[in-house]
DNA sequence: AGAAGCCGACCGACGGGTCGGATTTCTTGT
DNA sequence: ACAAGAAATCCGACCCGTCGGTCGGCTTCT
């Protein structure tokens, strides 16, 4: 897929490293307007350095775009996990989770936002389908919420896709307003907010609502 | 056609075949990849002709944005007017009429939805504002909803721009996925969904919710 | 020594923007 | 009505700056 296979754990620090830098100046500058060459600059390397990690500007948003999907996804899922069986407390810590990862890591935020676009198709599509995946992530609670019965009072039957990517609109909005600036509430009273916001739109019991996890880093 | 129309009405409705279709091709293929030469050919022109209409493509992509902003504001705000003075109404009011337009005319959702994006810091800045605008509208309607006390059972106050701006991402995020194809759920089906989450998230008794408005064009 | 990693001058396609004219549309004088 | 001319509109070949990408050689590890 790149290069060459990095068996040597120095390659793979040193991509890292290229890959942060080259989050930062996606995220500040868009992809048009992020050059190869400043890129290089921001990670104190050169043009050459860097394509000789990445082929190409397309492989590079790529690697990036899919290493913040993956950084997500795995403290998500974590967090999910941990929280235990209760379907209502694994979309909260879901919730938690993200709200945590993007607020402590801005560039990411902006990555996943859609600053990365521009590229090409694929790259759109890319970052599409992790957005699908949360998507999905949460449906699969919400479907197994609803087969528990948690929110079986209101007056009819939730779709689980539409509500899901509904919620993940939500979130990944207010949060890219958040991180560009155009939102000024400070983070620990958006994330009761929207907490409040999410529950109560699928119907869950206000009890439920009142234990409030504090975010953890 | 046929005889001679009013001098400058000719020029604006020539400017506006350009918009349409530089809105099409941008939809389709992202700032990006289309082309000035891709945009005046599917306007039946040529590049010389469209720059003759607009000085740069930066100015012509404010331009298409600047447009499907105007459309969608003023056909909003004429929807709400006539909705009455009850705020939820009116609330509704707008979602229906944001509905029917996005999913009547898909480059138009497309455009706001960021294809558009990739060019300048000041294009991305533009689509922020449009969306900021219309949280405000909400917000405004949302505050005064807050006044008549209609959503005052509620646990806690909530927080008008906040939540106006989860609204907004909703709806945004769900048609956008629709406009792609990542979501097949048909548009009619698409609409009482969302009506119920944000109604319901903010808290609107059950009985308020009945009524559905029928689209109206 | 050999390989892995890195440098930066250089290349060339690509596409935004220009420009001198062609063509159409409107105005005016008769 | 008609022609002359002016103004508006349009055309497309061409220009040229801008990066993405290359490559030969240099440096640093093993």
């Amino acid at each position: 897929m790149t290069t060459s296979p990095p068996r040597q754990a120095r390659a793979v620090e040193r991509r890292e490293q290229l890959l942060d830098a080259a989050a930062r100046v996606f995220a500040q500058r868009g992809y048009a307007d992020a050059q190869m060459d400043e890129i290089a600059a921001a990670a104190d390397t050169s043009k050459g350095g860097l394509y000789f990690h990445f082929p190409t500007k397309e492989a590079l948003v790529a690697a990036v775009i899919g290493r913040a999907g993956d950084i997500l996804r795995r403290r998500v899922s974590r967090a999910m996990n941990a929280a235990g069986s209760d379907p209502v407390a694994r979309a909260d810590a879901a919730l938690a989770t993200l709200i945590e990862t993007l607020s402590a890591h801005r560039s990411l935020a902006r990555v996943l936002a859609g600053e990365t676009l521009g590229g090409s198709a694929a790259t759109r599509e890319r970052v599409a389908e992790i957005e699908d995946e949360f998507v999905e992530l949460i449906a699969l609670e919400l479907r197994s919420a609803l087969d528990s019965g948690r929110l079986s009072q209101l007056d009819a039957p939730l779709d689980p896709n539409l509500t899901a990517r509904a919620w993940v609109g939500m979130v990944q909005t207010t949060l890219s307003a958040w991180a560009a600036g155009r939102v000024t509430t400070p983070i620990d009273r958006i994330y009761p907010e929207l907490r409040r916001l999410l529950l109560r739109s699928a119907g869950v019991p206000l009890e439920s609502i009142q234990h409030i996890r504090t975010a953890k880093e």
